[in-house]
DNA sequence: CTTGCTCTTATTGTATACAATTGTTGCGAG
DNA sequence: CTCGCAACAATTGTATACAATAAGAGCAAG
């Protein structure tokens, strides 16, 4: 073997290309051009490209054709609030549910952040990499396999990626110090507080995004 | 052809097993032996089996293979939990967009339910399909790809559909009688009122569905 | 021109063969 | 007896060929 099988390497390698914007919103997808990109026969892609879908990454016609999947900016609000939701319920249950072991990982976790964006210039990428296993921590703890499978079709998506690009300084620390909430809230087993503070972090990172893209017209080429 | 595709006929034909406890919850489910009942080859019931896991109505071990999902007690609550909190996300929405239109629909529907459930013996057929059509015209009017996504993974579980078998006349009543404040709210475009009505109306299922599978509320010997 | 049609072409759907992996059974050594 | 291990069986993963279907192009009639 390899290293993984080819329906994973297929769903890895379009995952990407959709993330990295290397295949553009709406652009159609030929289930014979991905394989030959991915080096694996059309069965492993269309299994790939199944789960895309069910992620909402890629979006299928009525007649089946694939579609990179395009984002307005209302559909992106509309996904933030369903995540601030279904985060602050599993912030809610990880709370009530929290043990002295997890809650150490997701101090130390929250101190990765923290000294990843504490110098002069902030490792964007060890932020989203500590970010994301602090959240998976969280879910983790949370205990529900449907909760987790809710889940996965929200977070990640291309916008919630480049997000943190545009973050500031300050956006940093407030993400950082937002997650100290949540570790008081975890600490004290108040899954009422956890619930609200988790939603409270994804409405503002919502926020930080769509400033960021009114903003910064050159993020996108065709930016109204 | 015959009258669908064989990847549609193959996940129905196993959905319908799955719901109908022809297939018990832990069985293993082997593509093959799908196939031959499905009348289809593997290649269509791979894509069944991956709807049908999306759905959690399947789940695969570590190693890929395919059982019938068992769901305890605690995971059911979840998912009502889940479907109540998203459910009701969706008739705010509603509210906030309805119009007459819709609104009238949402009243012959409704219409049908109660014509279903006055009689001596309630038609729980038909109760089911006008209520599902009733949530069905909500879910579109709230006008989100990404709630319908979600939702299609929490509505119609096993448990969902074996609920109503065991309402009595008053539970029917009740499912009705909600269904008419939902209207009202929709009528005045209260969003947070259609919410809170939905998210109870959802809890209420919940405990109807609790109190038949545990027979008697307090005494039954599996509560404990 | 535009409309509507057919023929062509691109794309997805299905079946099947085979490869890879996992689970199982039975045998022998300790 | 049971533990480990090896051969076998069952199952899933992948590639490929072909069938079915939908999109597009070209052409003819209005």
């Amino acid at each position: 073997m390899v290293v993984a099988k080819a329906s994973d390497r297929a769903y890895e390698t379009i995952r990407a290309m959709v993330l990295s914007g290397d295949l553009s919103p709406g652009e159609q997808l030929s289930e014979e051009a991905l394989a030959e990109r991915c080096g694996v026969s059309r069965t492993p892609v269309r299994d790939a490209l199944r789960r895309l879908e069910a992620e909402l990454l890629v979006r299928k016609t009525d007649s089946q054709r694939s579609f990179v999947a395009d984002w307005s900016l209302g559909d992106v609000e509309d996904a933030f609030e369903l995540r601030a939701m279904i985060e602050g319920y599993a912030a809610r249950r990880a709370a009530e549910r929290m043990d002295d072991r997890t809650l150490e990982q997701l101090r130390v976790c929250n101190s990765e952040i923290y000294t990843a964006i504490r110098g002069a210039k902030p490792d964007v990428s060890k932020f989203l990499e500590y970010n994301k296993k602090f959240h998976e921590i969280i879910l983790d703890a949370a205990d529900s396999r449907r909760l987790s499978s809710l889940l996965g079709a929200l977070i990640e998506q291309p916008v919630v990626w480049r997000t943190a690009q545009h973050y500031g300084r300050e956006a940093f620390n407030r993400s950082h110090s937002e997650h100290e909430d949540l570790l008081a809230a975890f600490a004290r087993r108040d899954g009422a507080w956890a619930e609200v503070v988790m939603a409270g972090h994804i409405h503002r990172a919502f926020h930080a995004y769509a400033d960021a893209h009114r903003g910064l017209p050159s993020f996108d080429k065709d930016a109204a």
